[in-house]
DNA sequence: ACCGCTATTGACTGCGCAGTCATACGGGTC
DNA sequence: GACCCGTATGACTGCGCAGTCAATAGCGGT
């Protein structure tokens, strides 16, 4: 008897359950599992065996005998950013909920650790289910796995064997935002935004594009940042010298708060002179001042959603949904945008 | 050969790149750990063979035989909240860099999900160290496992038989701010605080507390919320009716936010009539108008010394300090405070 | 020729669990 | 009484790897 004197010295197996419970290790097996067959008695017994040993399942164990890890692995890109973080805890959540544990991998650029990296490393772990939450351009991109992928967000150039697609919407956020500025009536749109080597930033500035096209307005040259507040106060700086611009579509809250104290520095009134929109909803944005207009996506409906449909496949391979959770994303305005002053060339005239 | 039409159809195994390289399970083992004693022409050829067969060691396995998972595991309060959120981030690449995956389990005392099952849940998976990021006040905690575990935060109560700590500094940062306005000239001190469940809000609090006995302050009753902007802008809403307060210690930064908004929007401007010292630094808050004064800790630093130690006690147990990265808050002045409107009872004194 | 050493390789084994199958029992059916 | 069936239990096995140890080869020194 090995682990009756500290518990968990060398973790007690079933077998030493089994022992002390006088049944075979098998029995316990079914007990941990909630297998039938076993008598109300014996399962008392083991469980208070259990109980007295601080039994725990191995987990290692178990998946190599039955192949499942009961574990999730999430490839997750920009450590810290509000959409992809906020993502990756309803992920994290629904997973628990569903008895689903999670792995998390950022990925890194910069440390020249990929997406490839980060899945490599997931599937090596073991996972039973993959989740990719925001991706840069990497070129094309082949999963040579069979487990299954769910992706939050558009990954062009992805190739995976087992693959579900959640929250593809990503270029109508950009189109959303830049129509409300032009129901405003603003003609000179700028658009500060994110790194382009994110999907999800050329998606954005697609649709801001496609708004002004659509609507015959000017394109001009975008102002990339890198979604973070500095680099939209960079932006904002530069921008503050543009006088026939009145409006301005921010890739997110960050650098819209940014962008809007480099704005206001420079002399220009938000909302009365300049408007500007952006898209996260962060939580502190309607308490700014200006609060933001932004558009916000449900993270929670789409990681519940794309998570279950994930599960689902792992459950019952091919039973599952391509595609699921395409929400719209939602407009919220409030104070940082206001009808466009006059028509004319000077923006000073509110 | 099984695997040799599907890549991964089942994944194939170490002994079938043996034998497709012509060599043992054993030295294929040797290669994929890089272990010496192999030829460099066997190396090679069961490197190829590994890639051909699109080869990945099973991590279940490996675990079984070495009883080490690579893996960490995360127990982390306050889904999305910045702080916690930080923290984990910046563990879980401290760990990769180190060669550890995370496995992430947020606790959520809403769910019925305390402590004890996110570790509970984590030590099942398998993980060959715990970090505790952020507690609550659930009563002595004893984690009865032999798994080195890591504490970011204080954490009283809290039993665990192979434990190092870091980061217990957080009763320092309620005081420095606190600090920070009576040096100011402030003498009418309000506090918002965190959800007093929570022991870093406890934390601060006490620091604010001290500090006001120390200058021999009046002390008044604490509004608590709950971490949100909202709350901040509730515990606003009320403070504005103090005629007699000049500053406020905001428990974090998007309290603070929400504070600001109620205040100034009950006419109170900020910092002429009222300062607000907060704690956090979001990356927001240096370009908010006013920018907040704030105090920040270094999760960065605090991550990377804490899952040094911690991985150095998983290699060579008994040998890492029990204690690390204690390191102070730091407080950063911006505009949100302003030396206190002279000493009488009006406030409007600018 | 022999020893002692290092370098190299593989056979064998066991980690802890769940799947498979055999076994045993009690009660109905023909 | 032979048979079947549902219930209940355990013996045995293999998952894929790394640890142990034996076996072999080569080399320099005695």
């Amino acid at each position: 008897m090995p682990s009756s004197q500290l518990p968990d010295r060398t973790r007690p197996a079933g077998t030493d359950v089994a022992r002390l419970a006088g049944v075979s290790q098998k029995t316990v097996s079914r007990v941990m599992n909630n297998e039938p067959y076993v008598r109300e008695e014996l399962r008392e017994r083991v469980l208070r065996a259990a109980q007295q040993l601080g039994y725990r399942p191995n987990g290692a164990a178990r998946t190599l005998t039955s192949g499942r890890t009961g574990r999730l692995g999430v490839a997750c890109l920009g450590a810290g950013l509000y959409g992809p973080t906020s993502m990756l805890v309803a992920v994290e959540r629904s997973a628990r909920l569903l008895g689903y544990a999670t792995c998390v991998a950022h990925t890194s650029p910069e440390d020249g650790h990929g997406l490839v990296g980060a899945v490599e490393s997931l599937l090596e772990q073991g996972v039973d289910g993959i989740v990719l939450i925001e991706a840069t351009d990497e070129g094309p991109l082949k999963l040579s796995t069979n487990v299954p992928v769910l992706t939050l967000g558009r990954f062009p150039g992805l190739v995976a064997a087992r693959r579900i697609r959640a929250d593809e919407h990503s270029n109508r956020s950009g189109h959303t935002a830049t129509r409300h500025l032009i129901a405003l009536g603003h003609r000179q749109i700028r658009h500060v935004a994110g790194p382009q080597r994110w999907w999800a930033a050329r998606d954005r500035s697609e649709g801001w594009r496609t708004a002004l096209v659509e609507a015959a307005l000017p394109v001009t040259e975008p102002i990339e940042g890198d979604w973070s507040c500095a680099s939209g106060f960079a932006a904002g700086s530069l921008l503050a010298r543009d006088e026939a611009m009145t409006a301005v579509f921010a890739a997110n809250d960050d650098m819209a708060i940014g962008l809007i104290r480099a704005l206001t520095d420079a002399g220009r009134r938000v909302p009365q002179e300049v408007s500007v929109v952006a898209m996260d909803d962060l939580p502190a944005s309607r308490y700014l001042r200006p609060a933001l207009t932004t558009v916000a996506r449900d993270f929670d409906a789409i990681a519940v959603d794309g998570v279950a449909a994930l599960i689902r496949e792992i459950a019952e391979p091919g039973t599952a949904a391509r595609t699921v959770a395409e929400r719209e994303p939602r407009l919220i305005v409030r104070e940082s945008t206001a009808p466009a002053p006059g028509r004319d060339r000077r923006p000073q005239a509110d």
